[in-house]
DNA sequence: CACGGTCTTTGCGCCAACGCAAATAACCAG
DNA sequence: CTGGTTATTTGCGTTGGCGCAAAGACCGTG
């Protein structure tokens, strides 16, 4: 019987790292694949915690919303990264909104099976510790950086950070892999899509960056860090 | 033998809760107390991971700075609080600083001796997941604020949440029990001291607040509450 | 009880960024 | 190719809150 791929990625993510392979083995048997078109929901803010995924491909969008519809976006997750954290907290509800951003494909098994794995292999429970760790320091810079800097500067952190986590070499610069309207951008930098479009503007007529239609690619990333560092 | 005290605090503590008496028992042969007086600092930004506490008593907080000295608070801690979570997530070292804004007891461990037990206790790890997810979500919270309200609602958003974390009752309401200056309250709500201190005199002729050199008395909760919610 | 240090208050001018509005521009479905 | 929908750009007036500055209040200490 072939090893299923599936074992694999699961191996490889955040959350499963260095975890036996037939720990994952068993794991597998209650876990199953599903897909998520670009733009559908995984699940809303709030939902019951029922299920815990883990990104095989794709790039989702969580967010959190206010009663009034005021929304942001808290982070971008790709392949590797878990869906739903809240299922490694014990969380009844989750306190956000997921949505597949491109064509995803996740890897879900029921939260009472991976809580029950977690107090059996204490491995699986300290790789879900340190993944929250990263998650809760990089919105601590986050937070420092929405507190104390200047909306042009937090758009240039920001599209480094994608650039980072998502960033597809071509020839005319590094292109930020998935869709990214100026909404999208305003929601992460706490500002509003007409100032993303002024400032974007703005380096499109420096050269810094090529933009269009959700799509943002970083002609001179140099210079863009030079934005976010100083003046 | 009488059972130790701290014993006690650390079966009680959001880290150690639920785990056998036995184990806490081996744990504290290698813990040791320390106190901080008001205003000492129990480690900086960028030191090294060594030690890992439980506070016992007191109130600490915790900062993050930029280079060039802007700084935020991130969180207090009181009693049952990890301090120093970095130790629990594998960390290096410690990402933000933490100064005792009272005078404080914690109990330390070393992070290697932690990190063992963790691997040897999922309920620990499970533990340190659940916590770090908490702190996680409170952040979110506090990056939507940020994002999208204005500075007189996060003021307001700021003292009841303190309120409900540090809040003694009082015969002329309810009192945030550790001192809190207009500084202190600017760097948790991304703003300035001047617009703090122009915010609190509004609600100090309104009676909804009573305060004075870093003491702020919440007379009207409820008024406040209006003023978080709406307008 | 006077002194120095730390907090707090308040006035005033200014500007970054918002909010509204309306004109493109790009994409999609049929 | 056409009409409808969704995204982006840009102009213009307004303003919340910053930055600077100076005065006043409070506190611990010698």
């Amino acid at each position: 019987m072939v090893e299923s791929p599936d074992i694999d990625i699961l191996a490889r993510s955040e959350l499963f790292r260095g975890v036996p392979a037939d720990v994952l083995r068993q794991l597998q048997a209650t876990s199953f694949r599903r897909k998520f078109a670009a733009g559908e929901t995984v699940f809303q803010q709030e939902d019951t915690v029922t299920t815990c995924y883990v990104v095989a491909v794709g790039r989702l969008r969580v967010t959190q919303s206010t009663l009034d519809g005021q929304q942001i976006i808290i982070r971008y997750l790709g392949p590797g990264d878990v869906v739903g954290y809240a299922a490694l907290t014990g969380g009844e509800v989750h306190p956000g909104a997921v949505t597949a951003v491109d064509d995803s494909h996740l890897i879900g098994m029921p939260a009472a099976v991976l809580r029950e794995a977690m107090t059996r292999h204490a491995a699986i429970a300290i790789n879900a510790a340190a993944l929250l760790g990263q998650r809760y320091r990089d919105l601590q810079l986050r937070l420092r950086e929405l507190a104390t800097e200047k909306v042009e500067r937090r758009i240039a952190h920001t599209l480094l950070r994608l650039a980072q986590q998502a960033g597809r070499r071509t020839a005319r610069g590094v292109e930020i892999a998935f869709p990214l309207s100026r909404q999208d951008l305003a929601e992460m930098t706490g500002t509003t899509l007409h100032t993303v479009s002024r400032t974007l503007s703005g380096w499109e007529g420096r050269g810094i960056i090529d933009s269009g239609r959700r799509r943002v690619v970083i002609a001179k990333p140099g210079a863009l860090t030079e934005v976010a560092e100083e003046g």
